[in-house]
DNA sequence: AATTATATTTGAATTATTCTAAATTTAGAG
DNA sequence: CTCTAAATTTAGAATAATTCAAATATAATT
């Protein structure tokens, strides 16, 4: 078994001072996205619940990941590469980095990538999304 | 009925000389979504084929859309708002910027954007998709 | 402990898109 | 013109991602 970066108590005092009540199926989701998961889709995350928890339908975990990024633990981003949404641990603002060749996605920071319209652009930027694409790495 | 930027004749030889067919189907589609469309979705084209051509299915709209995109005078956009694809007549490099407001999707130029990656970070750069959002105009 | 209210879970429905395989249309040969 | 073969169109089924409404479970109140 994998370590974890944060005890099941943990988990449950963190959704409890959330505000969310803290039941096993929540637990359970958190835990993996929170800790194990890497940009998972809702598909990876039943994937993941269909071996390691007795039974929990589509429904509960789209449900659970609602109910996560309204409690401000988790985000949730739609790609252009892809049909599904991912979720991430990285509640900051930030963006993303395809690499093409695995096909990971990495973090990058909101100071990591700097965005101006020209000048003379009359407008006002109030969130920007953005998937750069490439190689990652040296 | 409104003005077209392109005629019926100009539709058909641009189709053959991008080697497609020139149905009825395909120049009816082709002339809205080069000419008096704007962003739209299959949906939308298939609003108006409803409306504009005698009988035209939704697997035509996909279809056509796929030859369109192929033969290079169409690009396809999947953007982080919405769940569908929408369709671009402009076929340069460029981007978005969404007015929330009114919900409208104005192209950015390939010029009117600069992004860079800061430096030491090692990743080669292939495709940048960005979608900014804010309010348009002064 | 029973009652009510709220939260949670689920199977079924919805949306967007692709696939399939039959029917139709078209271009070119005879 | 007619025939044939290839391309195109179509309805409907299949699929993938997500949402919804009804049923169930849990917590709070009396």
């Amino acid at each position: 078994m994998k370590p974890h970066c944060l005890t099941q108590q943990e988990i449950e005092s963190r959704l409890t001072m959330a505000g969310v009540r803290p039941t096993a199926q929540r637990i359970a989701i958190a835990q993996f996205v929170l800790c194990t998961a890497d940009h998972p889709t809702a598909e990876d995350i039943k994937n993941w619940t269909d071996k390691n928890f007795p039974k929990l339908s589509m429904a509960t975990v789209y449900n659970t990941l609602a109910v996560l990024v309204k409690a401000g633990m988790l985000r949730e981003f739609r790609l252009p590469h892809s049909n599904s949404v991912i979720y991430d641990q990285n509640i900051e603002v930030h963006n993303h980095f395809l690499d093409e060749k695995s096909g990971k996605l990495y973090d990058l920071g909101a100071g990591e990538v700097e965005v101006s319209l020209k000048p003379g652009t009359h407008a006002k930027v109030r969130q920007m999304d953005i998937l750069l694409r490439g190689y990652w790495g040296k």
